[in-house]
DNA sequence: AACTATTTATAAGA
DNA sequence: TTCTTATAAATAGTT
């Protein structure tokens, strides 16, 4: 429901991500609120961000609706004393070490360190995982740079055609060629009328790879709209 | 969204108050998903219908989700008289998992993921850590290949060894190296007579490596940033 | 349970 | 963050 339509799966860029946390997180509550109230139902939402910040709804109250939970979950919270809680914490605490550290080990590994304890077939998909992201990597970069390349081109032709139209405007229109390539010569290079020349852009990707990224990077310079 | 607009309250027909709880439930249960999964959030719902119907769901576990909202409750309780205890766990809980979400954000980078954030420099830094570990890993696996080879060498011509001795002790000295040639071919190579023939392993790295990104974008007068 | 006409939510872009 | 707007999705009323 929005201007395309989305796969529902992880977003990945974490702005849009926290902004589309906050629209839906709204909208959950309403239609939670909405609920409970045209359904006459108790209803409870709790969310909480990947930045570990709560935000929750509660037709009547939470006590009242996690307990109504527990109680048809035939299971009961144990109510904490100050004891339990500081183990709660501890818990808490020695889990989020646990998952640390084994990232940590991972990470090294993806790092290139710590490779002592892995077997050859180990080594074998770390390898290939590398080479997969390293892939991943050189596409996203490359296409950076060639959109980059066509936005500076668009733009290149844009102050080309309003160089001819002032040129015009000053001169008439006789000889406007001639005259025109002394105005927009940069550097020995004309940014309009040159620009059929290939641009000879190696990007990365040293091997012969042939990633299906061919020599068309000459190409992308010249979609004029 | 729907073929008329509706107020926000109590629905007095108990049929269609019912056949709307009904949707609207399947509904908030499915945005209840979504934003878990989009936003990679904690989402806990649970709802009770107003015959007493328990429809719920929980992106991790209902359990997990409700000790986490009394923790945070909790943790909002008692600004005053700070349980050093507690707060102490609690803040190194805090801590871990900032880490952890740290490390999950470069590890996600490193696997090719999320990219969408990182400048084209962060991509090259990206990309050279990816080369240099992809041929640490690399070294470390043909290492590994190697020194197997030469392990099972050694048993190898200890066996041959072995034989000899044998050999030797069935049939005395005479003519041992002669027929010693057929006790020990295999497919046509002896083992031990010919470790030092230098054996031609074509490990890994197919292409011309060459860690340096090339042909520069910037020779093109291109600023990137 | 289906079917749609509408309303509502929201993705993308500023 | 907030606003806008085009479009996708949800759903109210109907069959």
């Amino acid at each position: 429901m929005g201007r395309g339509k989305i796969v529902i799966r992880r977003i990945d860029n974490s702005t849009s991500r926290q902004v589309t946390f906050s629209k839906r997180r709204n909208g959950l509550l309403k239609k939670a609120k909405e609920l409970a109230i045209l359904c006459d139902a108790e209803v409870g939402v709790m969310i909480f961000s990947s930045t570990g910040k709560l935000y929750d709804f509660a037709s009547t109250s939470m006590k009242s609706v996690i307990e109504r939970y527990n109680k048809i979950k035939e299971e009961h919270q144990q109510p904490e004393n100050p004891t339990s809680e500081v183990k709660l914490w501890q818990r808490e605490a020695a889990v989020l070490r646990q998952q640390l550290q084994n990232l940590q080990e991972n990470h090294r590994q993806m790092m290139g360190e710590e490779l002592s304890g892995l077997t050859v077939k180990d080594l074998q998909n770390l390898e290939s995982q590398l080479e997969m992201s390293l892939h991943g990597v050189r596409m996203k970069k490359d296409q950076m740079l060639m959109d980059e390349i066509q936005e500076l081109t668009r733009k290149g032709n844009l102050i080309h055609q309003e160089n001819m139209e002032l040129y015009k405007k000053v001169y008439g229109t006789r000889d406007v060629n001639g005259a025109n390539k002394e105005l927009v010569v940069t550097n020995g290079q004309s940014i309009g009328e040159d620009v059929h020349v290939p641009v000879h852009l190696q990007l990365s990707q040293p091997q012969q790879q042939n990633y299906e990224t061919p020599t068309r990077a000459t190409k992308l310079g010249l979609q004029l709209h």
